[in-house]
DNA sequence: TTATTAATTATCATTTGTGACAATTTATAC
DNA sequence: GTATAAATTGTCACAAATGATAATTAATAA
């Protein structure tokens, strides 16, 4: 007998608004301002429904974990009956910036690098985190079964710190050969376990 | 006839301070009166001898970015006649985190990530950064004559990258295995150029 | 010792991000 | 239509970072 709650919606596109902000700016200069504006509702809805910025940030924390997991997991699986490691890079280095994988990525970066200011961002991110590189790892393990399984977790963190520094490094105007390097890098580690 | 000018050692003085708190705190947590605390000095006096905070950040890039490239030359120098790759690691990895060094590398890590945000940085790190590759490259080169001047630009790039990305995740509470494989896995770099 | 120039200190105003809460509007059930 | 509970708007206060500048102190040369 009262007006229904948007509760629920309303979090998730703040939660939705708070990444993409991260995304283009930055933790820091995702303001409660922003994030409103980028939302379309006021600063004190944002409050109203998600609580201070502390709440916004463990709160996001565990939204773009869960988001990238469930994400990584897609593309894993629509990719499961390739055989080679192409899938990887094009899940990677895909031409269309728009995939809501690149979004995810500079944020979840941004928060990995963040997360030793806020004790439980660091929970949750290092659990994900150490999932990523896990899973990415039985991964190349299945694609190359030679390999042992120290070689295989070896190359996955590589990949996955060669990708985060190529993308904090898409602010500088480098030469286009040391950037196409970074896939021939992911390349030469992937040859190094046949 | 007049009180001596101490422009050139303040400077200097806030510089060194400004890239400690960077290298602690990050770029945007490093206010004014942050700075001013670490040089042990009056936030007025900072800006008295540094100008604005923009003219603070253009210039602590310059710093850094010289400052890196000469310590970088040394250490090079210091190790010209060390014909393993050994040298490189115990530079990166070395335990004592005391060294100028690893206290430059921080801040020169977190200005490349702002550098999109600050055109004069950005053109004076993408000088320094592709400088710091194009040196590794020589001088893996020299240690490795078989090599492709390609194969040595990847691995010195993939090696720097995994550094960066090592040093990014330092505030997370990764298993150990993960963080030893990052030596590992420049390990296997190197070994790629034989 | 005195004039000169620079260092140093001390305040003030502005802007921005944030927290808190009152006032108002709106959608539902009865 | 009316009560109810929630959404929505609006406003104020507070703290931090910064910009600007006046007032004071100190070191040198003449």
């Amino acid at each position: 007998m009262a007006r229904p709650s948007l509760q629920a919606e309303r979090q998730q596109s703040i939660m939705a608004a708070f990444t993409r902000c991260i995304s283009k700016l930055g933790l820091e200069a995702a303001s409660l301002d922003e994030i409103a504006k980028e939302a379309g509702m006021q600063r004190s809805l944002v409050r109203h429904f998600a609580g201070n910025r502390e709440d916004l940030v463990n709160q996001v924390a565990d939204y773009i974990a869960s988001e990238f997991e469930h994400i990584w997991q897609a593309q894993g699986h629509s990719h499961r009956d390739d055989p080679s490691d192409d899938w990887l890079l094009n899940v990677l280095f895909s031409p269309a910036p728009e995939t809501q994988y690149q979004i995810m990525l500079p944020a979840f970066y941004a928060l990995l690098s963040a997360a030793h200011r806020y004790p439980s961002v660091r929970v949750r991110m290092t659990q994900c985190f150490e999932l990523y590189v896990a899973d990415l790892s039985l991964k190349l393990q299945a694609r190359h079964k030679q390999a042992t399984t120290d070689d295989c977790q070896q190359v996955a963190l590589g990949i996955i710190n060669i990708y985060f520094a190529w993308d904090s490094l898409r602010g500088l105007e480098l030469n286009s050969t040391l950037i196409g390097n970074n896939e021939k890098l992911i390349k030469r580690l992937l040859s190094s376990l046949n």
